[in-house]
DNA sequence: AGATCAGAATCCGATTAAAG
DNA sequence: CTTTAATCGGATTCTGATCT
């Protein structure tokens, strides 16, 4: 059996009093776990009950700097000082910025790290020294830049990804699905504009907000008739229920402006034509690759 | 050869956003 | 509602390239 890591806030369950002690020790025979005091280190990553504190994100800031040669480069020429940023400085980010992200802060630090290696090698300042701004750098080849991996953007993709996971219907079965994610706003707004859903049984589709109407969703048709409708029902409803009987009409509460008329007609037009499949699942598409998957 | 210019990083203060 | 953190814009600093 794999051991698995009860994690409790211990002061605050003994302040609770005894009866809850006893509780915690019944789960704990009945899981085989222990008991840990937050914040701790799970597989390598800090875990925190709150925001993770700044020393922990030091620590991983301070791993991309040890993995500088020990020569700091002296030695290299700056091809090969590419070669090594690429391969080595920008790969020991990826675990944590795929499971938590790291703050602004740090991701800088270690670009400002990158960028010193690339131009100024083992010299301390990188002032002046520096051919071209690091975001030119950081552009693939395509588009005029030396390949290096842009940590913001894949920041973003790697988040994207949870996303991904979380609602596409062929990926079911996750534990934690139903589960809400703390992820940026910037991170939504990506995966939204870069996704479809085709729709089969409309289940797994939301009727409001997703893309599933020729690649637009409702908010793109007819945006304020979405005002009209409770926002619970905004993230909740989905394709099936809302076609079931035209619930849809119904979720509109309110009066009606002359522009939300001319939405609604335009809306019921739209989805007048949808037919579901039931016995087809949803299909969640990516948009920017041929075979509709994402993939990092 | 010396002056000047251009491009980039860094510093610093002010504004804005988020957390308690 | 206050405190703290993040972000933004402008000023400054630095070096290599170019011009006279």
């Amino acid at each position: 059996m794999a051991p698995a890591y009860l994690l409790a806030g211990v002061s605050a369950a003994g302040a609770a009093g005894c009866g809850r002690e006893t509780d915690l020790a019944g789960v704990v025979c009945s899981l085989g776990c222990k008991i840990v005091e937050l914040p701790v280190t799970y597989l390598g990553l800090p875990l925190h009950s709150g925001a993770i504190p700044k020393n922990k994100v030091q620590g991983l800031v301070d791993k991309v700097v040890a993995r500088l040669p020990a020569w700091r480069g002296s030695m290299m020429s700056r091809g090969g000082r590419l070669v090594w940023i690429k391969s080595v400085m920008t790969a020991v980010p990826i675990y944590a910025m795929m499971a938590n992200g790291i703050p602004t802060w740090a991701r800088e630090e270690i670009e400002a790290c990158c960028r010193r290696f690339l131009w100024a090698g083992a010299d301390a300042s990188v002032r002046g020294k520096c051919a071209v701004a690091w975001p030119v750098v950081a552009r693939p080849y395509e588009f005029g830049g030396l390949g290096v991996l842009d940590l913001r953007l894949m920041g973003l993709a790697l988040q994207v990804r949870w996303l991904w996971l979380q609602r596409n219907p062929a990926d079911d079965g996750r534990a934690w699905t139903e589960l809400p994610l703390k992820v940026a706003p910037e991170v939504r707004c990506l995966f939204h504009a870069s996704t479809n859903f085709e729709v089969g049984n409309g289940q797994q589709t939301l009727f409001w907000k997703d893309r599933w109407i020729v690649g637009s969703s409702v908010e793109d048709i007819a945006p304020a008739l979405i005002s009209l409708v409770a926002k619970r029902t905004r993230s909740s409803q989905s394709v099936a229920v809302a076609l079931q009987g035209n619930q849809w009409i119904r979720e509109l509460r309110g009066g009606f402006s002359v522009q939300a008329i001319s939405q609604y007609l335009k809306l019921w037009d739209a989805v007048r034509e949808i037919n579901l499949s039931p016995s087809t699942p949803d299909r969640l598409l990516w948009r920017w690759s041929s075979d509709g998957h994402f993939s990092v």
